[in-house]
DNA sequence: GCCATATTGACAGCATGCTGATTATCTGTA
DNA sequence: TACAGATAATCAGCATGCTGTCAATATGGC
């Protein structure tokens, strides 16, 4: 018999829609989603990227990125400006608006992730994120390579 | 400085979009998606559910339900009876294809899953269920209960 | 330089997941 | 019985994530 609550897929998929609620719970009053956080997010550690590459650096569907900067750009956090080499593609530009968000979003994000690893040990959320690693597609994780 | 590549919400969509694509591979040779799959889990454990029923054990949304339902009707995996005692209600129920289909789609996730978590050991998957199944929500999650 | 091929971003179309509103029906209370 | 409030399902509307397609532009081999 499939017994579908001991599943890992459905498991994530609940662990997931629980920490997009928190999350979402934190930072609607900025007016953003998740996803547009993590879009922000992996500006605030590089700016200036073509939307290609922010595609494959968030994993992030290239077709959706494309709707997550529009509406990004219609609040003022980011701005698509033309690279100077491609005619073809766009910079995506944090506004200073966007700069300025990094500190009370990461503080929004930490107090999500408080309330979601609530029953966790820190050496358990430390196991769980080599796990989630992982299982992201990462052969293998160790503390110490030994390969 | 916020590094979202470490953080579990992102770590968590990320491991999800990976475990969803993986079943869908398995699966869409039967045209199912992933949610479809595991509605019909549900049914498998307890047939004749209403659609609330079915959304509070599956954590799903209860405008989404209807759309599933309309979805595995038409595939003719599910059908909507009139509920005996409650005129607003359906009780939804497999029909002999629905049932059937058990066997075939649980050695779909069998397959799914094994890729999932080729990485980790047996005794990992173990602890990640059960740190997942504390994420969801659930105070604390033992082996051995101890209170 | 020229052309086949690849790449960038846009769009249409679909399924999912949520909010909020609506309709039909049920239930408990006066 | 009558009525207020709760409940089951639906619908509209939005964001996300995916597939597939397309136009514009780059690139590499000739």
């Amino acid at each position: 018999m499939y017994d579908i609550e001991k599943s890992i897929g459905f498991l994530l998929s609940k662990g997931y829609q629980r920490a997009w609620a928190l999350l979402r719970e934190e930072i609607e009053v900025h007016d953003l989603t998740p996803p547009q956080f993590g879009l922000l997010a992996f500006l605030w550690l590089q700016d200036g990227l073509t939307q290609v590459e922010l595609s494959e650096k968030g994993q992030i569907d290239r077709t959706t990125i494309g709707g997550l900067i529009d509406r990004l750009e219609k609040s003022g956090l980011v701005e698509r400006r033309p690279h100077p080499q491609d005619r073809r593609a766009y910079k995506i530009h944090l506004t200073e608006r966007g700069k300025e968000m990094e500190s009370p979003l990461a503080e929004c994000a930490r107090r999500a992730l408080a309330k979601l690893t609530d029953g966790l040990s820190g050496q358990e959320v430390g196991e769980l994120i080599r796990m989630l690693q992982i299982l992201r597609g990462e052969r293998k994780v160790y503390d110490h390579p030994s390969c």
